[in-house]
DNA sequence: AAGAAAAATGAAAACGCTTGCATAAGGTAT
DNA sequence: ATACCTTATGCAAGCGTTTTCATTTTTCTT
């Protein structure tokens, strides 16, 4: 066929005898090309099997209809769930996706952005707040239009789409108070870089203060986003400073490692000790007990970081901040406090 | 600053006092240009906060340092393990993730895939075999290398990476019929295109049917990946045919759904019936009784899917077909078989 | 210190597409 | 038919890099 390894747009014009011009036209904007003519074309490129090059478009048109994520590590069931929402809305509307992710850690988060930024995304999408300072600056500096996903920006400066995790974390709190809990003891995912997990344990702390209940720091435990390290976190609590009848946990794996670790011990839950996590993960409705937990919509949260930045790349405002609801999900891991 | 919106390389070469082509090489091959001019040049892409223009440089070396993955829906916990250590993997050799999900539908795998060809991705990883042939022939006509995970092809024809899913089933039913266990159900994933739920299937039948024991239609049902999905067919299973001692799961998300629907019903795991699943998940081990499943290295595959398109995008070959191991783990959701 | 070899630089041509502007072809009213 | 609009088409100039090739500068030999 054609002399090049694949046929480019001239070749397809060159089979359709037009133009290179109409034959752009006659693919991206038909109607400006007459009926017949638009046909040809067509018939020319579906033969020649033409597959337009985005990296020639791209350059012309300074738009590459990608949408970069920069992710904490997708394996995590909440991002996992956020990610698949976002990359099926953008391909929906012809988008792609372009994945990025980090290990909480802000020099490597730093790093693939910039790589994103040079992949000319069109768009960014970040979790959370807290962000190096240079990061921003790096975005701000390219002019792309960024939404950040979990968080709410207090300020309203950011774009974003997120919910309010200390009030969330409070009305969890309140719940085990309601049930008579007054020794609590936290499992906290890693705060460091984290806006989401401090301010669920700021939650925590001030519904309990509100009560004037002090969380004894020997009761509140970090630990990486993982079974067997909450497992042993727990495990840790436990030995330091037992007594507690209330566990919170900064989201649903830390409780259900926990949980894991009550089995292994015979601790009755929610009879010795009762858990509440958070996030709701599929799982959650899935162990033994289920689990009390907050409900964040990550699909859902998904789908608005998608719905809005296609909506600002299309021209529309949206509104800078917008909050979807975090509810409290009662199942059967909490119960009243022992006496 | 500069005129222009965004500095482009150049701005940068003006700055620097040099001409365009040494600005880029200072940038791109740093050897090749003096050390003083070497250094004038970052000074100047540094002061600019010059980005390179992905496309453009696409466009120029035809390779857009770009691989796509088109995936079920990732939030599978297994296929977002997978899609961790790929991006992960890719972005330390300075490759970014192009991502793309279907919901096992091979019209919307198909239009995906192209997108991505359009995205002019260096190369592609799919998952499993069964593809649209159209998919494929897009795809080499594209001259895009690919690597299919998750299956082996025993043809040898596609280079992949995965693991032996029937004989491992087998492996997996074998346990249950050592245990004692005659009386087998099946709660398999999705067979249609999908090639591993189909393997696997076979690998409980192809076990049972070397042990002289037949496995009755009516003990075997597919369901949807998701635990309420699973709940319901599990429940099906147990009103329509029910006095089977064994169940052996597609995966372990219906495993989990089975072993909750036993719990709300207190059905005994493993005293009554004996339970495995398959991927080992996180959560298998977390749940009670804890699960007793095949191990499928995920995020190996990922990691090795990575490594293996990086290494031929660098000019190296590699083997055709890498098997990894699928082992099984005995926890505790099985046991003897009731008399 | 001269000449040759090596190293560093620059000019300009791609890369494959879009798009503003000018022109040609149809179509309508007179 | 003529003049006048539309509507379709084509020409050619970008878009921001890389890279070949020729040229200049530097370094090395003798």
């Amino acid at each position: 066929m054609a002399r090049g390894p694949y046929p480019k747009l001239s070749d397809v014009a060159r089979a359709a005898g037009v133009s290179l011009a109409t034959a752009s036209r006659a693919l991206a904007e038909p109607a400006l090309v007459r009926l017949r003519t638009r046909e040809r074309v067509r018939a020319a490129a579906a033969m020649l099997g033409y597959v337009p090059h985005g990296a020639a478009r791209a350059l012309a048109t300074r738009r590459s209809r990608t949408v970069g994520a920069v992710f904490p590590p997708v394996d995590n069931p909440i991002f996992a769930a956020a990610t698949q929402a976002l990359a099926h809305e953008l391909a929906a509307s012809g988008y792609t996706l372009l994945l990025a992710t980090h290990e909480y850690d802000p020099a490597s988060e730093r790093e693939v952005t910039r790589t994103l930024l040079e992949r000319a995304v069109d768009g960014l999408v970040l979790v959370g707040l807290d962000h190096d300072p240079e990061l921003y600056r790096m975005i701000s500096q390219a002019g792309v239009p960024y939404e950040l996903m979990w968080s709410l920006d207090p300020a309203g400066f950011h774009p974003c789409v997120g919910v309010a995790h200390r009030i969330a974390s409070v009305r969890a709190t309140q719940h085990l108070l309601a049930l008579g809990h007054r020794e609590f003891a936290v499992l906290a995912g890693r705060t460091a870089h984290n806006d989401r997990t401090r301010e669920r344990l700021a939650g925590v702390r001030e519904a309990l203060a509100a009560r004037g209940i002090e969380l004894r720091p020997e009761r509140v435990v970090e630990a990486d986003f993982a079974l067997p390290a909450a497992r042993q976190a727990f495990a840790a609590l436990l030995s330091r400073a037992p007594g507690f009848t209330a566990l919170v946990c900064g989201n649903d794996v830390l409780a259900i490692g926990a949980l894991a670790e009550c089995a292994a011990r015979a601790i009755l839950v929610p009879e010795a000790i009762s858990i509440v996590g958070f996030d709701d993960i599929d799982m959650a409705s899935g162990v033994t007990p289920a689990l009390t937990t907050v409900r964040v919509p990550a699909a859902e949260m998904g789908r608005r970081a998608a719905a809005r930045m296609l909506a600002r790349l299309a021209g529309a405002t949206v509104v800078p901040v917008e909050e979807l609801p975090a509810t409290l999900v009662v199942r059967a891991s909490t119960g009243p406090a022992p006496r």
